[in-house]
DNA sequence: CACGAACGTAAGCTACGACTTACGGCTGCT
DNA sequence: AGCAGCCGTAAGTCGTAGCTTACGTTCGTG
C-alpha cells in the first residue's frame, strides 16, 4: 500500500505503465523495450502491484502483467478534485490572504 | 515543463499541492504547515512551477502560489487514457496461448 | 533612509532509490 | 529425469534528489 504517486514518479516505471497500456506484457517484454535490465523491471513492476496499479498472471513460465483499472481511477479521481478546487480559485485572484491580527 | 509526473512523485510537493487545493497559499504558509524548511518549499514550489502545476504572483513581499488547472488536466486526461486502456484488456483475461484446452 | 519581513539561490551534506550481477525456484518440454 | 527458459530476490555499488544553513535581494514601513 504504497502512495501511489511516487509509483509513477520514476520513468521507467510511467514507461512500462505507457506500455501496459497498450497491451498486457510479460516481464522479459518489456525488459527487452527498455533501456533496463530485467531484474530492474521485476522490482520495478513490484512498485506498481504494491501501489494496486498493476497485476499479474501466470502464464505458463512467464508473468503477463496488466493495468489495474482500480488503482488507476483512484489516483485520476484525486487528480481531478485537485484540478476542480483549481478552477474555484481561478478567478478571485487577489482576495483575503491575511491570517494574524 | 518537463516530467510533470516525477512532479508529484515526491510526498513534499504532493502536500504542498494538497494544501494548494484548498486555497492559495504563501511560501512562509506552507512552511509553516510542513515539516521542511521554507526554503525547502520554495525548491519544491520551483520543481512544481517547472511542471506547470501551479502559478505565481507577487502580492507585495511575499508570493502566493495557486494551482494550475491547465497542468492539472494534462496529467488527468492521460492518467484517464491509461484507464481507459485497462478497462478494454480487462475481460480478455488470457490473450495468448488460449487456443487449446 | 534604514530596518525588518518575505523570498530565492548557492553550497554542502546525507540518505535513499535505481541499477547491475549473481543466485535459486518453478514450469514445461523431450 | 534432466534441461532450458522465465522470473523473483539478495547483495552491493553509485548517482542524485531532498534537506539544511548561509547569504543576497526586493519591497514595505517607521
Amino acid at each position: 500500500m504504497h502512495p501511489g504517486w511516487e509509483a509513477l514518479g520514476d520513468p521507467s516505471r510511467l514507461a512500462i505503465v505507457q506500455r501496459l497500456a497498450e497491451r498486457p506484457r510479460a516481464v522479459g517484454e518489456l525488459a527487452d523495450e527498455l533501456p533496463i535490465s530485467r531484474p530492474a523491471v521485476s522490482q520495478h513492476l513490484k512498485v506498481l502491484k504494491g501501489a494496486g496499479l498493476v497485476v499479474d498472471q501466470a502464464l505458463g513460465t512467464r508473468r503477463v502483467y496488466r493495468l489495474s483499472p482500480v488503482g488507476l481511477a483512484a489516483l485520476r479521481d484525486q487528480l481531478d478534485t485537485f484540478w476542480r478546487r483549481a478552477l474555484d480559485g481561478y478567478q478571485d485572484v487577489v482576495e483575503e490572504t491575511e491570517e494574524s491580527s
